[in-house]
DNA sequence: CAAACATATCGACAATTATCGAATTGTGCA
DNA sequence: TGCACAATTCGATAATTGTCGATATGTTTG
């Protein structure tokens, strides 16, 4: 876990926000049409919306925190779909309450 | 407490080391000549031989570390010391723990 | 296979951060 | 009072980040 890294993803207001809104995709976006549920999280469109930021600029910071490893990919047919990686997130705050 | 500033502030390894080693300022540093305590921690200097940056980068970063409450200075004589914050630090990390 | 669509990558430029040396300010002491 | 020293502030420049539109890639479906 790479603590620098994964403080400088979450020193972006909208990164933050959307780690946050991940945290409970049914109260923070519509259902998708195909996929009946939120398992895999949520796709890059609706993450956008929310947003309200280009598509590249969100696709770049989702591979940002992707990389930090504090998110999860699924492509489901055309989509890609994310959500949280718990475990990581949770190393990370028990790490930084340890170690700070 | 403002989290994006303090995420900001951890995302550089100086920084996040300063806050490390004023945790154990007499594991980390002399004793300082004239004070013969670590009460109110430690002087810009000693931080900034530790460091190996230059004089005014140190001064800088302690000053936005300050800034955002992560650590408290006092005055003696001619010399700065700066000493964590205890409360803040603590609450950041327990707020990450509970709001991420 | 070609069109349509979701996402990712590229290239550019503006904004912010890192970092330095020089100049300034604050403090103690000869 | 004026020199010595600690720290802060200033001004500059290099490096990184934010953000966009355009282009490329992957996938489904007619």
């Amino acid at each position: 876990m790479e603590i620098i890294e994964i403080n400088k993803v979450l020193s972006n207001e909208t990164r933050l926000n959307i780690l946050r809104w991940l945290k409970h995709p049914e109260a923070n976006f519509p259902a998708h049409k195909d996929l009946g549920h939120f398992e895999d999280g949520v796709c890059v469109q609706y993450i956008g919306d929310k947003a309200g930021l280009s598509q590249s600029t969100i696709s770049h910071y989702l591979s940002m925190m992707q990389k930090a490893k504090l998110i999860i990919p699924t492509r489901h047919g055309k989509w890609t779909y994310y959500k949280r990686n718990e475990k990581v997130i949770k190393a990370y705050t028990k790490y930084l309450k340890d170690s700070l």
